[in-house]
DNA sequence: GTTCTGACA
DNA sequence: TGTCAGCA
């Protein structure tokens, strides 16, 4: 699987200046300097003193970004981004390893609605179910369905 | 032309 | 946080 190592060096390698992050993220300058003060965003290490971002950082500032768009502030921003990239990283390792054989069943005319089949789970009494999680515009929810034997 | 630090509002 | 100065 070659792509995990190129997402792995994209991430790594890629360096994108402070001029080019603002305009794409919409922070300025200014606000970025600020933040790397504050100690909540770091550039990399450059040699000239000159700053450069990889993607990680970028996708950060445009997390934070969005949150103070919200009404967050810079502080609460940087605190839920925190939990968001723990969760995440929690959600994953567990899904990496309760996924192998999930299901997907796709609405045909939208990518994001549909039913996931998460498969069967017991409970300590020994009855079995099937999970599945409801995914459209209106809910997302989970459904246990009782299997009868 | 771009980035950097420091300073003032 | 915006902006301006004076450099590199």
């Amino acid at each position: 699987m070659q792509s995990k190592k190129i997402f792995r060096d994209l991430f790594k390698h890629i360096e994108i200046g402070i001029g080019e992050v603002s305009k794409i993220t919409g922070v300025t300058q200014r606000q970025l300097r600020y933040w790397e003060e504050k100690g909540y965003i770091e550039p990399l290490s450059t040699s000239k003193g000159v700053r450069s971002y990889n993607l990680q950082t970028v996708i950060l500032i445009a997390f934070l970004k969005d949150q103070i768009d919200e009404g967050y502030t810079l502080a609460a921003a940087v605190k839920k981004s925190e939990q968001t990239k723990q969760k995440m990283r929690m959600l994953s390792e567990f899904m990496r390893e309760a996924n192998k054989d999930l299901e997907v069943i796709n609405d045909h005319d939208d990518e994001t609605s549909g039913i996931i089949k998460f498969g069967e789970i017991s409970s300590d009494n020994g009855e079995r179910f099937e999970l599945e999680g409801i995914v459209n515009p209106e809910e997302k929810r989970f459904v246990l369905k009782k299997i009868e034997k």
